[in-house]
DNA sequence: TTAGGTACCTAATGCGGCGAGGTAGAAAAT
DNA sequence: ATTTTCTACCTCGCCGCATTAGGTACCTAA
């Protein structure tokens, strides 16, 4: 359904939004994912972890480890100022794409 | 300015929108996506060619020589049926992940 | 005790962009 | 005259990165 170029062009972003809004962890990343796309984004968790540990290696996110009752501890990632900035650099390019294939797609620009 | 990867996963679906509206060659196309993104998106012939070769090999777009006054022979490509699927195939991937990031971004919804 | 959900990690492959380099003709500038 | 610039096409090879497949471990319910 979603490319796979899509796929990895919108991984980094979409994390960076999910945690823009709140600290979470992976597992929880994947369902959250597939919630808000109506299971059309299905993400395996080990495409996330590599770019979650990547991400943090880059200075994006920042992670905790956290006990959790009742299951396994969890590590915790956060966004970070530069992930912010990131995110916002990231959202912009997006912009450009997406009104770049509106503009030359009359039925895109009615969908949004 | 586009990531790398957005920019892998917008190749595609660009070249068919534009052959969509009509036949193009490559040097051509190139300069469309230049002018329509405002500067945002500059491709290189490098990068375009082996894509469009591709796409051809995959039956998506198809090519024909022709002379042109003032000018090399040009490459015309045209897209096939096939070609028209996958633009709605492509560009209804694009609108679950755009959707995605307006519902977990606030001020991406703003700006489409 | 077995299955399935939660939760994390890694190694190895493979794809694909992109830089660099090459051909060639026409026009404009030096 | 000759060099540069623009048009127009093509290819090779590196390298970064995602994805696949596999592995660990705990908890709960059947």
């Amino acid at each position: 359904m979603v490319s796979k170029q899509l796929m990895a062009a919108s991984t980094r972003p979409i994390i960076l939004a999910i945690l823009a809004r709140g600290e979470d962890y992976g597992y929880s990343i994947i369902q959250k994912v597939r919630d808000i796309s109506g299971g059309r984004l299905e993400w395996t968790d080990g495409m996330l972890y590599p770019v979650l540990q990547r991400m943090e290696m880059d200075g994006l996110i920042a992670s905790k480890w956290r006990a959790a009752q009742g299951s396994r501890p969890r590590r915790y990632y956060r966004i970070t100022g530069p992930g912010r900035q990131e995110l916002e650099s990231e959202l912009s390019g997006w912009r450009s794409v997406w009104k770049a294939l509106s503009v030359l797609s009359d039925p895109v620009a009615v969908e949004t």
